[in-house]
DNA sequence: ATTATAATAAACACAGTGTTGGATTACAAC
DNA sequence: GTTGTAATCCAACACTGTGTTTATTATAAT
């Protein structure tokens, strides 16, 4: 079952608009971008846009979606069989991927990223962290419910601090931050 | 020092242009509001909007403006001698100010809101609640800027959630549930 | 009632959209 | 290499929204 061979040309156009959309993600939000400069950038026809994508939101969505997808195979690939530091490994994982696609992750997490994505990689994590806590404690569905987005909100916030700091610290310590804040909160730091 | 009296005209003008705008939010996102639609919806004359406005995220800008003024003008009319209690008492006044504003603030702390306003909210909060703790505690000036940084953006989340599911608890239970999280974390819940 | 000015209506050039039909070019397959 | 296929390009289209200007009308302030 292998894939059928994609067009020279259809990979290029896909892959010179992508490119292009990343750049001027850099500068401005998705809504400010027009089609027509993003094809001027990518030096792309603006029919051949529309060949392929409807909007700018469409084109974004699927790197979106790439990005999404290859995480998760990334994550996969381990193992996680500890037991109480399987979250904290899952989450040095995470950090240790984003490191890996800096330039990538800097405009998808960053200010003109789109939140959703973020939530639904952190959801994506915390979820997995919880599921034994659930059982274990003496914590309510309703209030794990709003512990995680709690936690999954303040790790996002984190994220966007460290990647405008241009990523000074290492992906462990940021793993130390967050579960740190995730499981003890202010109280980890006030004896 | 009275303010010069404004002309009923404008008055009724700007009114009828934040009314339309908000109702126009809870449905679409700032970018995505025309300002043809936005006069048509507000039967008012498109170059008399621009008499007032640069764009639409100029006139959003000020309602949002004039409820963070609104608020904090509502924060100063407590004082909170409290010593420990104080951040709690805080955060108990803020959503019980949510309650009392909820169509506005339903608008602008919702998804089609602006994260800069919800941010700039909490900070003003957290900085306040953490700035004795800051003195007291072993934790670094750099630690705490990460933790208000999770904390704020951890305390966001709760109140979209909230807003979400119709406001069904109220604000004492919101926030003992965002206290809780802020200073024990997960540890709160888990024996 | 008079005066000042805010709001309106109509028109303008301009930029971006989404779609079309046909010419051109590059590709994969044979 | 030749050839059929299809992706890209190009030019044009009607349409929507923008930001500005002008003269006119309506209304507030005195």
């Amino acid at each position: 079952m292998k894939s059928q061979k994609i067009d020279r040309r259809v990979k290029y156009t896909k892959l010179t608009l992508k490119d292009s959309l990343i750049d001027l993600l850099k500068v401005k939000s998705i809504d400010k971008i027009t089609i027509t400069e993003l094809c001027e950038t990518a030096d792309i026809n603006r029919s051949t846009f529309y060949a392929h994508y409807k909007d700018q939101h469409d084109l974004m969505q699927q790197i979106e979606q790439e990005l999404l997808a290859d995480l998760k195979q990334y994550l996969e690939s381990y193992t996680f069989q500890g037991y109480e530091a399987e979250s904290f490994q899952m989450i040095v994982s995470i950090f240790e991927y984003i490191v890996a696609n800096a330039e990538l992750c800097k405009v998808l997490l960053g200010p003109n990223g789109d939140i959703a994505l973020q939530k639904e990689v952190m959801m994506l994590v915390q979820r997995q962290s919880f599921k034994e806590i659930h059982y274990n404690a003496k914590i309510s569905e309703e209030m794990l419910e709003y512990y995680i987005i709690f936690a999954v909100n303040g790790s996002i916030g984190l994220i966007q601090k460290w990647l405008q700091e241009g990523m000074k610290k290492t992906a462990k310590e940021m793993a130390e931050i967050v579960t740190k804040a995730v499981f003890k909160g202010l109280s980890a730091y006030v004896g």
